[in-house]
DNA sequence: GAGATATGTGCTTGTCCGAG
DNA sequence: CTCGGACAAGCACATATCTC
């Protein structure tokens, strides 16, 4: 069963909109390849693990702190005997495996930071934290390879890697392992689910100032700036892309918060942001509909 | 001349209403 | 039902006028 699900993270969402509005670096680019690809890898596992039918509470995407130092656990799974603690990885291509590091095969051979190494310590920490709670339950960790375009060589048969072509059988083995969730259980998924942290500290956007980002209306579909607003429809010219100017208006409030979080969002901040493309009344009464208003008339700004 | 009060201007929203 | 035009309302700021 699903206890915590699993949202983009900030650091991922505030890239893919700068991305359509400012010119990122190459290595912001990749950042942002990166942080999609890993993100996608882990939305995957835990399409995976959703189908679990045993009696288990899966906690996804948690960012916790043990003697001041914070750990990310991508998927935590709380079992009846076992607490299944996974990190994903979404690697593509061939890489080899040497001496406790990992190489990609391609020339340049290039290291690669051995997943092992996170995991060893999110494994440590976490088990400081479930002896806190008073939770004497075996941990058992894996490095989930979810990408079936992923070859590693030369892997030592000890090393605690679930590969691609592995991953259905092993949950399957949960599936069929016996044994009921007791309160204890449930209060440990509490427990940890309170401790999550919200904001990730180690998240260092690229600076971006607000006149130098691209202004307008971006499709949801294709990202490319080609709406062309008809009454309440909004169709994108590039993909024929259809959304309501309500949901336009909504989804780009939510990328304005996201990306300037003490922006004050009124009619007029909205309207500069889409330049204009949809009338003033109508954001106003999207706003209205959607979110608590502060103020009267010019001085009303409006909040979640 | 300084502060208080009155008036004007700009701006946005509320309401009503017709069109689609 | 939603949108947008017309009109009214009313607050803040700027400017004008008054009082001492």
């Amino acid at each position: 069963m699903l206890y915590k699900s699993r949202t983009t993270p900030r650091e991922l969402e505030v890239y893919q909109y700068l991305n359509t509005r400012i010119k990122l670096s190459e290595i912001e680019r990749k950042h942002l390849y990166t942080l999609r690809k890993g993100f996608e890898g882990e939305v995957q596992f835990d399409r995976l693990t959703s189908s679990i039918q045993s009696e288990c509470l899966i906690l996804n995407d948690l960012l916790l702190q043990q003697n001041r130092s914070t750990f990310q656990i991508d998927t935590l799974i709380i079992a009846p005997y076992t607490i299944h603690l996974f990190e994903v990885k979404n690697f593509e291509g061939d890489y080899f495996y040497d001496y406790d590091r990992l190489y990609t095969k391609i020339p340049p051979q290039s290291e690669v930071t051995n997943p092992l190494i996170q995991l060893t310590r999110s494994e440590s920490l976490l088990r400081q934290l479930l002896q806190s709670l008073g939770c004497n339950l075996p941990i058992q960790s894996l490095i989930v390879f979810i990408n079936p375009e992923f070859t590693l060589y030369q892997t030592p048969i000890n090393k605690p890697f679930l590969f691609h072509s592995q991953i259905n059988r092993f949950l399957e083995n949960i599936n069929t392992t016996s044994g009921k969730l007791i309160n204890h259980h449930k209060e440990l998924a509490e427990q940890i689910t309170a401790q999550h942290l919200i904001d990730a500290p180690f998240f260092l956007p690229p600076s971006y100032e607000y006149d130098e980002l691209r202004k307008g209306n971006t499709c949801e579909n294709c990202g490319l700036f080609k709406i062309s607003v008809a009454g309440t429809k909004c169709i994108c010219k590039e993909c024929g892309k259809m959304e309501l100017s309500d949901t336009l208006i909504m989804r780009n409030v939510k990328e304005l918060t996201k990306l300037f979080p003490d922006k004050k969002i009124d009619t007029n901040t909205i309207y500069e942001w889409l330049e204009g493309a949809i009338p003033k009344r109508t954001i106003g009464r999207s706003l209205k509909k959607h979110m608590n208003c502060n103020g009267v008339r010019q001085w009303s700004h409006y909040e979640f």
